[in-house]
DNA sequence: TAGTTTGTACAGAAAAAACTGTACAAACAA
DNA sequence: TTGTTTGTACAGTTTTTTCTGTACAAACTA
């Protein structure tokens, strides 16, 4: 096999593994396919250039070049003297898995807390009433036991993002340098 | 409006609220409803049970709970004279959070780890061979730079596994328990 | 033993998602 | 101004996923 296949075999390997996992992003392997061929590209790319490398409609590379601006793995690139928008992927993978991190959770916990603390404020206002009975009453406050629960659990969450956010957990596991000690 | 009937809203408020999320843990929304309904069911269920609840087949409830249980946020439960299987929601969310980062990122590492060091041991042959031309080499050897990246990248990704598996976590970002107040 | 009950494999139907080609607006060039 | 180029909205097609009903094996009952 020549120098040139066995470079390219080389990427395809770990492309495909990243197309094969993206799903943990919400992304599908197509987008995953084309983030990792960005990856290996030295020079941002257009979307003719994407087109071209993954044998894709443009509309397609249009569409999940946004999917992975949205969770900050790609990011617009620029060149002078060239009209088309150009891309690249983002160069800090730590900091992409804490936005992504951020980006889904805090979305989650933040829809999670809204119905929970309506629910909870509903309940408490129900058990309150005198002309409701005991049965329903019981049950009601079973439910408001596990809401507060989801309640803290949720509050837990959204401090964990904050955790990512603040670069806290990089004081927790560190980031390590294997090429420092060559 | 009746006061079961509050009840039961404010319970599906949180259900939905659920299904509309559970995306994160790679299930659909169905599976994220039947999810939420065992929550709010005081003792555990059975398949017919959810296929009742839930109006769905009897099938598709069996491959849910199944998807639910790998992840393990539905475990087995037991009742004695019951002949069908229980199953019921894990208890504590803190640790069904950690098991499921933990069950997906893991997996995910593994393979990028080996598609990385697999292509990483090809390249590093590659650029040793005296007879391939010197704009290959370079080319190889930029590839080098970034799979050592992601090397890193990885390795550090398998600690923060670690440190979720290890509990580490609850050091940095502590559960607080709000009913203590009261 | 024979007769139920229970869970799931499997094939097909229904629904959802991904992808493409066309069309067109916005930006630029001349 | 008119003529290109570029990115994306949208409708329709293809592919994938989800869901259902049937069939059947395993476990239980009597």
């Amino acid at each position: 096999m020549v120098g040139k296949e066995r470079l390219e075999k080389a990427r395809e390997r770990v492309i495909e593994t990243i197309a094969q996992n993206i799903h943990l992003y919400g992304l599908t392997p197509s987008a995953g396919r084309q983030f990792g061929t960005m990856y290996f590209h030295d020079e941002p790319m257009t979307l003719d250039d994407m087109t071209e490398e993954l044998g894709m409609s443009k509309t397609s590379m249009s569409t999940s070049v946004r999917a992975l601006s949205n969770v900050k793995l790609v990011e617009r690139a620029w060149k002078r003297g060239v009209r088309k928008d150009l891309y690249q992927v983002t160069d800090d993978w730590y900091q992409s898995f804490v936005d992504l991190f951020s980006i889904k959770w805090r979305r989650s916990v933040s829809l999670h807390t809204n119905a929970v603390r309506r629910s909870l404020t509903e309940l408490e206002e129900l058990v309150k009433e005198p002309d409701i009975s005991e049965e329903l009453k019981i049950e009601a406050k079973a439910d408001i036991e596990k809401l507060r629960y989801l309640r803290d659990y949720y509050d837990w969450l959204d401090r964990l993002v904050d955790a990512f956010e603040d670069q806290e957990i990089f004081n927790l596991v560190p980031i390590k340098n294997s090429s420092i000690d060559k």
